[in-house]
DNA sequence: GAATCCTGCATACCGAAGGTACGTACCCAA
DNA sequence: TTGGGTACGTACCTTCGGTATGCAGGATTC
């Protein structure tokens, strides 16, 4: 479709810059930028990554290719910036739902509400979940997801535990962490995947309530660990 | 690279087929097809789904693409053979494991064991876990699963929390199986990318141990909520 | 056992899509 | 005003999944 007149609108330039400091040319060029991670996270959650070609991204931008790769090296790159942006989002969303809440078990709880929120957007369970570990490689998921919503699990994980009186080794804490994200994950995905939310979250928080009152009862109790396989253990 | 003398070698006809049982010809193919799903396995394994050419898979199983369209689909419906068959041997490993344990929860650790074994292997990681979901699709990805490795689960848990003298309804059965399930995949993929596996298993059997001895007490008790959010259940 | 049928491939080709090389307009500084 | 470099646009290349068609040779029928 040669509609090459008139190739671009006016983007919303934020502020004016008076003498130095954001330059008219920055501000088109970060615009540009912006869209394109717009018309590509909306593209991707929609069709999935396979599925939507460049041509697509730089036609709903309104720009051509040469732009496109101009700011990102490539596909996989411009899909890791969508990647990072829907991570930071939700990380930001759940660091504000457990921000203020006294108790280490409300923490846990309001995390819980947050992370099984977003879980349901579309956007997170297409790019983050779906297809995140398929495009970026496990290596860059991991570390990506390492320095957002992960974050936050370890967080609640480590005011939990260390409600208990016993010390409690880093690495042991990681385990534990990353344990339980993987359950929040499938938590998560059951309310998702259902098709009555109301009632699966309902089933999701009475489950993993029984999980998390399991581990407070042992940690009030002052329990180490577990008995059921003791004597796996004295090899640390 | 034309290559097209002695095109194939002759490969091993399982039985003498006497009068009208398995045809010549369809030895031949059966050989061939099994040739493609194994070059495609590990080839997948190995680059990944996106990374692998369908010229590579013919090259390596000495055929031609014409062959490959005879046989399956396209490129997804042969990944899809592969994907059926790694979990169906997974599933086949991980049942043989839990057969004639006796009690529930030994079932439960002996299949803890066999799972953790398998989710370290790369046909495993990269086939199921990393591209399942993106190359099938969610729907079909969980379709597969629910009829393989995830079975198990499902009966590992039933048998599990059916050890309490509480009744407990079929969907909410599902629910805790799907967490738990998720709790093993995450906990197979600490020790899968640990750089020390053996310690990083030790450390997941503690982790997992104690999540389940929190269950365990809370059965043996007959606790039938939790109590930390029984205000939000009477909705059902 | 000869003619026929049909399966099981091989060969050649097409179109889509990611990526690249190069040209160019225009903003900014001097 | 002019040089320079950023921010694109244009044209093209290559790879790869998929398709249409041809054909050989084992199986079937008589």
């Amino acid at each position: 479709m040669p509609k090459s007149s008139v190739s671009k609108l006016v983007p919303k330039v934020p502020k004016v810059p008076s003498v130095t400091g954001t330059s008219r040319r920055a501000a088109y060029s970060a615009s540009t930028k912006r869209a394109l991670v717009d018309v590509a996270e909306e593209l991707f959650t929609e069709q999935g990554y396979a599925n939507t070609s460049l041509d697509s991204i730089v036609a709903g931008a309104r720009v051509t290719k040469g732009a496109l790769y101009h700011h990102f090296a490539g596909k996989q790159a411009l899909f890791e910036a969508v990647f990072e942006r829907v991570e930071n989002d939700s990380a930001r969303t759940i660091q504000k739902a457990i921000k203020g809440k006294g108790d280490a078990w409300q923490k846990a709880l309001s995390g819980l509400e947050a992370f099984l929120a977003i879980v349901q957007e579309p956007r997170y369970r297409r790019i983050v979940t779906q297809e995140g570990p398929s495009v970026l490689g496990y290596e860059r998921f991991r570390e990506q997801e390492e320095r957002s919503t992960y974050a936050n699990v370890v967080e609640i994980v480590r005011a939990v535990l260390s409600a208990g009186t016993w010390e409690l080794e880093e690495e042991m804490l990681q385990t534990f962490a990353r344990i339980f994200f993987g359950t929040l994950s499938a938590a998560g995905d059951v309310v998702a995947s259902s098709e009555e939310p109301e009632i699966a979250a309902l089933r999701v928080r009475t489950a993993v309530g029984f999980m998390l009152s399991g581990i407070q009862s042992l940690v009030d109790a002052g329990v180490e660990l577990p008995e059921v396989l003791t004597e796996s253990i004295d090899a640390d």
